[in-house]
DNA sequence: TAATAAATAGATAGATCGCTCTAGTCATGC
DNA sequence: GCATGACTAGAGCGATCTATCTATTTATTA
């Protein structure tokens, strides 16, 4: 029960905060709308919003690692799986109408000038995918620098399309990102085939 | 004397919006930092924060788009223009520590979930930026087709470049991003060469 | 079962929010 | 000179913000 009412504080927080951004969330709407006793949040948090802030970048970061991992696996095709994972980003998109694109680029946006914990937190977050990505694209036999290269591009197109996506309404975006970092990585994938063969 | 005033409100809201986002700036923080009356704010923005909001992107998203103008210039090399400008972009984040991103990526992300007018002017910006680009590239011999898929790609790398970058404080995003970019925009050069060659 | 800790519950403080209101200043045209 | 509208100036309203506080209930362990 205690570790429940925790539990969905972090959850509405997440959905509130990569919709409304940090700012724009009232901790008072927050505990209404995960049903929990307002006196509970400054019990699990007791260094308040921030706090609370900190830790939903954290974690709703490190599902969505969890998400990319899911992908991308060891052995896999990561041509199609980088088409996967765009067109299942694209899906999700659609489906909450325009609503749940990435969790934590709003709130990396609104913070990164305004709070160092939470600026940090976010870069934390943006170096595990990083991190994460590069080393599948190693394991695929890439340069590691070629490797990370390809992964900050994944990465940065996405969270642009993101973005786009959102104040268009248009999975355009994500579509033709999609597409366009399949290729590189497809041409990357060929290029390394092409040295084997020499 | 009037004008002006309502300028350095535009002006600073603008900067600071884009710093600390819609929901985290307060309008008494906005007319005291313009050095401008309270009154004036309603005076000149009878329609309260929401309007001056909207126009905030509207007047910086113009801004932005002449800039991007600026370096694709009818007739110039796109691949020199591409670089150009992202390597522009990453000294502007670099010179304002991490602060002058995107002028309103914030805000689009904020607001496209809560405020309908504000969304609508992201998103007529945004394809202000993806039509410019688009004209500029077929402008240069590419398919209209192309064109706009790169556009679509140019933008929203640059953008997630952006949130990475403020996040990590860091302009290897961009320098990636750009890189990719112009990569790309190089090679649809080359491939329309080889059309027209055959 | 008694004792202790954990979590719930919500009233309330104090600051700040966006905004309205009235009063005053200033420039311009009659 | 004086009327008119544009702008300045800021006090103050009700609402909402984050956070603290005490009291109570629930769970855990001796």
């Amino acid at each position: 029960m205690a570790a429940q009412t925790r539990e969905r504080i972090v959850n509405r927080s997440a959905e509130l905060f990569r919709r409304q951004g940090f700012a724009g969330t009232g901790v008072k709407q927050i505990v209404a709308e995960a049903s929990a006793p307002f006196g509970s949040l400054y019990h699990f948090f007791p260094g308040g919003k921030e706090q609370l802030g900190e830790e939903v970048i954290r974690w709703s970061g490190a599902i969505y690692g969890q998400l990319l991992d899911a992908f991308f696996t060891p052995g896999g095709d990561p041509v199609a799986a980088t088409r996967n994972f765009f067109a299942a980003a694209a899906a999700t998109v659609r489906e909450s109408d325009y609503a749940d694109a990435c969790p934590i680029a709003t709130v990396a946006l609104e913070v990164s000038s305004t709070s160092e914990p939470m600026r940090q937190a976010c870069a934390d977050v943006f170096n595990g995918w990083v991190d994460g990505a590069t080393e599948r694209l190693v394991g695929c036999g890439l340069s590691r620098k070629r490797s990370r290269a390809l992964a900050f591009s994944m990465i940065a197109s996405l969270e642009g399309a993101f973005v786009l996506s959102r104040a268009l309404r248009s999975t355009e975006p994500i579509e033709v990102a999609g597409a366009t970092v399949t290729a590189e990585v497809r041409e990357a994938m060929a290029k390394r085939r092409q040295r084997q063969r020499s």
